[in-house]
RNA sequence: GGCCCCGUCGCCAAGUGGUAAGGCAGAGGUCUGCAACACCUUUAUCAGCAGUUCGAAUCUGCUCGGGGCCUCCA
């Protein structure tokens, strides 16, 4: 059985069928470029960043384009707030965006175009719009007429007479009706601005995506991702001016991502109760964050809060302790090629979930299912002496960082990752490790004297603000409670 | 008002017609001087009601509760 995806236009999961055999070219709305990612951003991002990844683990040849929207209302009043060129706050928050989505981990798009890069194709794209009588000028502005386009609102299903009773318009639109959207707007003054046949101006927000997946994918292609909440109006005018523009069937699969939610609530702009992406990297781990977004599926609403964090933290730690105990209990040992069958099986269980419209969170209860077992033969008496137990965990191990690769997690080395949270949990605790480190050499010392009672003690100190002792073979080591 | 989504164990979360994955937390046990990790065992009939069906958490209707889009938004 193949992959199959959720369409957003047809409402349920479809067989996914490339336009070409083996060949994918997918498109995926990015970011306004005028302020900081939020969580809600990182979630889109890492969720197609593991469709990309899935998709290429599948043997796809895959052209991946995000887009950035440099050029927008809102860039332009944060400049002017800021008092600086629009241009320059857009090219500051583009390298914003690729630091965040960098520490995120995620791997590169095969194209990062700018909408400022594609005015061409934009007025293009516009004119043939008028040519064929589905755009009209007004006033230096150029408008789309969704009476021209049968289709208008077919991907969000709603209808137009119920639209028009809510529609507002702006005055100093022309707007032939109220539901007519803009492909450029006239230039006013000190505004970003380009020559076109209706005189300086600049593209109207949806159809920059139109020209650059054209440019880059071809007028038909197959994916076309983003949130939820950019079906309507984004989403639906991409269709109305592509496929206006082109007469040919613009997007096979419409993929939709769901919200992050703060206390139940969609987490907005307006609403203030939004968190940025830098600021949850001071308290959490990157990985921690794709662990969260990745363990429910990609179209349900998740609710971010510091409880869930520190949960995905927990499960992300027994990954990393699982790991780390098979990479510890097998160095010694020379390469067996002997392969088992459990890595085998938990791929195969792998794949089902993710081609099952990309269910991560049934794909991590997998690779769960594969650390017990991993974990289970290393804990099995005389397990050094057992090539074939030893095969099974080589085996094991390595599937675990294959498919953990797919999905984006598991990348740091076990130990480093497990001290790196270790450490950062101690700036909540107010403890130093050079404290903990004192309290180790005295619990060290008492026991030498065979006083247990005082080790116990100095245990019980500790465990008391958040330090468990733990006692190896190779000496006392700590960790967070 | 129109359209849409959701309500599964204490918490998170899969499952969308054949009789409830996984994680976290909890309980009991093995291991350990103690502890931790790990392992074993253990914990739900799916908001409610009424239908369809041999059979429903999964389909239909209604009720209750929560949320989203319709204005910028991932």
């Amino acid at each position: 059985m193949g992959l199959r995806v959720y369409n957003t236009m047809s409402g349920k999961k479809e067989d996914f069928q490339p336009r070409l055999p083996g060949k994918v070219g997918m498109y995926v709305c990015g970011v306004t470029v005028y302020d900081y990612c939020h969580i809600g951003h990182a979630r889109a991002n890492i969720v197609f960043d593991i469709i990309f990844r899935y998709l290429l683990f599948s043997g796809y040849e895959t052209t991946y384009v995000r887009n950035y929207t440099d050029v927008d209302d809102k860039i332009i009043n944060r400049a002017n707030e800021r008092g600086i060129l629009s241009k320059d706050l857009a090219e500051e928050f583009i390298t914003a965006f690729d630091e965040d989505m960098d520490s995120l981990g995620l791997i590169k798009p095969t194209h990062e175009p700018r909408a400022t890069e594609y005015i061409r194709q934009i007025i293009e794209i516009t004119q043939k719009l008028i040519d064929k009588g589905i755009a009209y000028e007004a006033a230096g502005d150029v408008y789309y007429s969704v009476d021209k386009f049968p289709n208008y609102l077919k991907l969000s299903k709603r209808n137009m007479d119920d639209m028009l009773a809510g529609a507002r318009v702006t005055p100093g639109e022309q707007k032939q009706n109220p539901m007519d959207f803009a492909l450029w707007k006239t230039a006013k003054p000190g505004e970003p601005s380009w020559e076109s046949p209706w005189g300086k101006g600049r593209p109207g927000w949806h159809i920059e995506c139109s020209a650059m997946s054209s440019s880059l994918l071809g007028e038909s292609f197959d994916i076309h991702g983003g949130g939820r909440d950019l079906i309507f109006p984004h989403h639906e005018n991409e269709i109305a001016q592509s496929e206006g523009a082109s007469g040919k069937p613009f997007v096979k699969y419409w993929l939709h991502n769901g919200f992050v939610n703060v206390d139940q609530e969609k987490m907005s702009k307006s609403l203030g109760n939004f968190f940025t992406i830098r600021d949850i990297l001071k308290t959490y781990d990157a990985e921690v964050i794709r662990f969260f977004i990745l363990s429910a599926h990609y179209r349900s609403p998740i609710d971010f809060s510091d409880h869930n964090l520190v949960e995905a933290q927990s499960g992300l730690r027994r990954f990393y302790e699982a790991l780390d105990a098979a990479e510890r209990a097998t160095s010694d040992v020379d390469q067996k090629e002997n392969r088992s069958t459990d890595g085998a099986k938990v791929e195969e269980k792998f794949r089902e979930a993710m081609d099952d419209d990309f269910n991560t969170a049934l794909a991590i209860a997998h690779l769960f299912d594969g650390v017990r077992t991993m974990n289970r033969l290393i804990s099995t008496k005389k397990f050094k002496k057992k090539q074939e137990l030893i095969a099974q965990v080589q085996d094991l191990h390595e599937t675990i960082l294959r498919l953990g690769e797919v999905i984006g997690l598991f990348r740091s080395q076990p130990s480093a990752w497990l001290e790196k949270v270790k450490l950062a949990g101690l700036i909540r605790l107010e403890i130093t490790e050079e404290e903990i480190g004192e309290s180790i050499q005295q619990r060290l010392q008492a026991r030498k004297e065979k006083d247990f009672s005082r080790g116990d003690e100095i245990r019980n100190d500790l465990e008391a603000r958040g330090i468990l002792l733990l006692d190896t073979r190779e000496g006392t080591n700590w960790n967070l409670k």
